[in-house]
DNA sequence: TTAACATATTATAATATAATAATATGAAAA
DNA sequence: TTTTCATATTATTATATTATAATATGTTAA
């Protein structure tokens, strides 16, 4: 068997898919994509997880480019930039 | 914003990707999908990981039944049976 | 029936991740 | 210009994951 994938591109798809392999994490991800973002804490209530949770796991999603945040007022408005995210979505949770 | 997953259908969804977010549990499985099927010491071969390593990562992908196994003599033979993993291997890697 | 081979299992230590609590920042209203 | 609201950051602890090493199991060949 020939190891046709290079080590580097499997290390970041790796990291890539684990920043949604987390239940509130892959949750806000799927929520945000449906909704076409929303803020922070819209977020929250939805989720019943703490302020400091979600503010961690947004930072997580952030991080890898996954979400990108815009501030509203007070308020930030987090939403879903990443395509290969909305596609595996669309492939966990059935959807066209 | 309406909380539309499941919540139990999201943790089931994170743990099965949580199962290939790991560079060496990936690979395999891309691999396997490319060479449809390989015996363990092919696999740990081209992996470069210990035998034992390579053993236990297996055992994570066949608990969540993301592989089979079949033997054959001394061997035994893995393969990839899961067609949700398929298509996030494909997005992953532009594959169709 | 024992030796060799292929793989699995177990124990352990190192590291990473997550949840919680407390504090800090930044914007807008009073 | 201080209070309030929304969010971020930091520190700490608990838990999970990983790699390594050692040992065990199952299969075949000698």
């Amino acid at each position: 068997m020939i190891d046709i994938t290079n080590q580097e591109t499997v290390a970041e798809k790796a990291e890539l898919i684990k920043a949604i392999a987390h239940p509130i994490r892959l949750c806000m991800v799927r929520n945000l994509i449906a909704n076409h973002g929303a803020n922070v804490s819209t977020i929250q209530g939805c989720l019943g997880a703490s302020q400091s949770s979600v503010s961690q796991h947004l930072a997580k999603l952030k991080a890898l480019k996954i979400v990108e945040a815009r501030r509203e007022g007070k308020e930030m408005f987090y939403y879903v930039t990443n395509e290969e995210v909305c596609r595996i979505v669309e492939v966990l949770f059935d959807e066209e």
